[in-house]
DNA sequence: AATGAATGAGACTTCATTCAT
DNA sequence: CATGAATGAAGTCTCATTCAT
């Protein structure tokens, strides 16, 4: 019923069984997130996940102990991912601070990051964090990251631009806020909000906040 | 150990055996949000909706046939209960299009609708929506009325402003995006942000968008 | 999903609220032969009798006290049913032995008796019979009383043909088994014996058996 | 309450938990057979079954899947023990037809498969047949294989004795119905009819019907 | 008499986890 | 390292029965 994917399989059979442990733990953390964006987290089991990766019921329990713990490193994973993805941006010394505030916007909306099965999970694990104080902390840790770094950003934008009044927490909030807004609505409504819309979206709104750098953040030059 | 609520209790003893069904069916739906909060939707099981509504495990059947239209028939309830929310105002005849559309706003975030146990529950529909289709279609339908409504008082706005080049669909949706990424995060930070902070954040946004009707989307007048 | 039977629902609304206990209990028995018919005895529920008598779940228990003691008299009545059948036939006083004996060998096999709605539920009982003691004393009363007529009816052929080396009481076990056979083979391989089929069957026995009333049981007299 | 019988425990020690497959299997089947024939097919639960076969409640789902195909795999290992048996003697090549035809009679009546526990079981799985295909296809395909060989038997006895006027399908036919109508007669009321008395009957009329090879069947050969 | 909401035991099944091999 | 048979708790649901109206 539940096929191994082509990956999970060409994995396996590369590896062969004397692979390491952090292949396994790897190959069981990508069957998590595929069986999470095709059954929900609800409908995610060991025999389901397992299955996916082509490997045995026991794995699970053998490379992670419980099946909680595997989910809290699939969340891990997920999030390092994303991290990875903005932070070469972030950390080119070419690019001028709008430049890079805009990469960290754009790796949010990267076909990468933000496409169906991906978000998905994202908002699988937010529907249980509430509850789970392991998630919470792994968000967390992740989240305030990635502020830190939007705030100083903006700190730097308020004081290139000299605006007043603009206050750097503020527009970096706001930003989170328009990230998991536009990600849940391209989620549940794809054909109503797609990926472009919401970035063309957060440019506006950056372009209007921020009107000395609207060439930076000029919607229009992102095409269609 | 999972103790029926006084409000359940009392309401089972008010109204005796011969409760009429649809006082049966709150109950349950009641005890459902409850679960959810408490214990997440994966931790929400037929017991323990039926030991928090102070009835025995046969009702939710009885009631609802499965516990998933249970599940559906919750959703629908808090979909309205938001619903009926902001009707009022936007049916308020002596109120402005930028009244009534600030209105709506300020519904994501009246305490009744955006604290924490409410939010729970919808974060964990939200994060099971992409597989049932079934929670789509009816958040689809509830958020559909919405936008409509909010889509005609931006045009409205648009008009009354003469603001050229803005498009009131793309302020509505970018208003979506605010309050479902404010809810999360208040849901998940509560203790960074607040219920204050995103009306504070979302005022500001639509007094950028809407500099005419600034006087209206003042921040300031929110206090503290 | 089940409809009472047009049936139930007329004599429901014939009688009306007031209907005597017996016709209550007539419909009950009834619609225990339909379901048990449609759906098994494993799957002759309380909730699927009454709705295809169309009456209240409620009524099983107030008529009959318990489900087991509904079924109990369903059986009787189908006993009391194939009983009155054959009675008539050898309470005739212009028969002769041969004939009534045929009356009874025919009265297996008449559409009304030997039909898959009534056989199925025959063998459902069969089924259940070895365990429970009140159906087989329920049985064996019927199939005693009108063994012990058969083997008076055969007696007398054997005297009436001097027969030597016959043994009444064999022949007619001989009978009883031919019934039961012929019947869960009609109802198992409808398609292979036919009701036809088993009376002339039965009827060669008889012929074979005695000789010297061929004439009465000769299978030839049946037509096709 | 329930304990598992002797021969289950022994069972389940000799071999541990590394039992294969079809051990486990085999003793599920045969825990079936032991809880139909104490409980009838009504009171068969996968907990008294596992319980009969000293195993946990989950192993039935683990071997068969689901309840329903425990069930049938047992009505299909019934089946094949049945024809195993007679097997033998038809394909013994010293014996002659009658000979052969007298086998299959008897292996009906042995007491390996006509005793209380089989028979009940037997019919048990009849009285469920008219609403299962799936019991109906399975008996169909080894009735459908026995009835075959005896119409054949059947034809060269009669091609043998010069049997005018004797169709081949009507004996067999008639021997199938004495087979089960006396299985039912056994079963119901077994200080009435035994084993040899059947035996005794089916005899006499297979030597009634081939007159010739009456001392093949004879009863009296029978003894007592 | 009849209704049908309510109960709670219990059935089937799934699953996380263990552990002998 | 890996497997997968086995376990048993727990979940969803059905049903016979009760009883207030």
């Amino acid at each position: 019923m539940i096929k191994p994917t082509a990956a999970a399989a060409k994995l396996n059979s590369e590896v062969g069984r004397t692979a390491r442990k952090e292949v396994r733990r790897q190959q069981l953390i990508d069957a998590t997130i595929t069986s999470i964006s095709k059954y929900g987290i609800t409908g995610t089991t060991t025999p389901k996940v397992t299955s996916l990766a082509g490997l045995s019921v026991g794995t699970v329990n053998f490379h992670f102990q419980t099946k909680q713990s595997l989910l809290e490193e699939t969340l891990r994973h997920l999030g390092q991912e994303h991290h990875e993805h903005w932070q070469k941006s972030v950390n080119n010394a070419e690019l001028d601070p709008a430049a890079k505030l805009l990469a960290i916007v754009d790796a949010h909306f990267h076909p990468s990051i933000c496409n169906r099965k991906k978000l998905t999970v994202w908002f699988a694990f937010y529907g249980e964090a509430a509850n789970r104080e392991a998630y919470r902390a792994i968000m967390s840790k992740m989240d305030g990251q990635r502020i830190e770094i939007s705030i100083g950003l903006c700190r730097r934008i308020v004081e290139e631009g000299g605006y007043e009044r603009i206050a750097p927490e503020e527009v970096s909030e706001t930003l989170e806020a328009l990230y998991d807004g536009f990600h849940l609505n391209i989620l549940i409504y794809p054909k109503v909000f797609t990926r472009q819309d919401a970035m063309r979206r957060v440019r506006a709104y950056l372009a209007a906040t921020f009107p000395q750098h609207a060439a930076t953040f000029d919607p229009q030059l992102l095409g269609d």
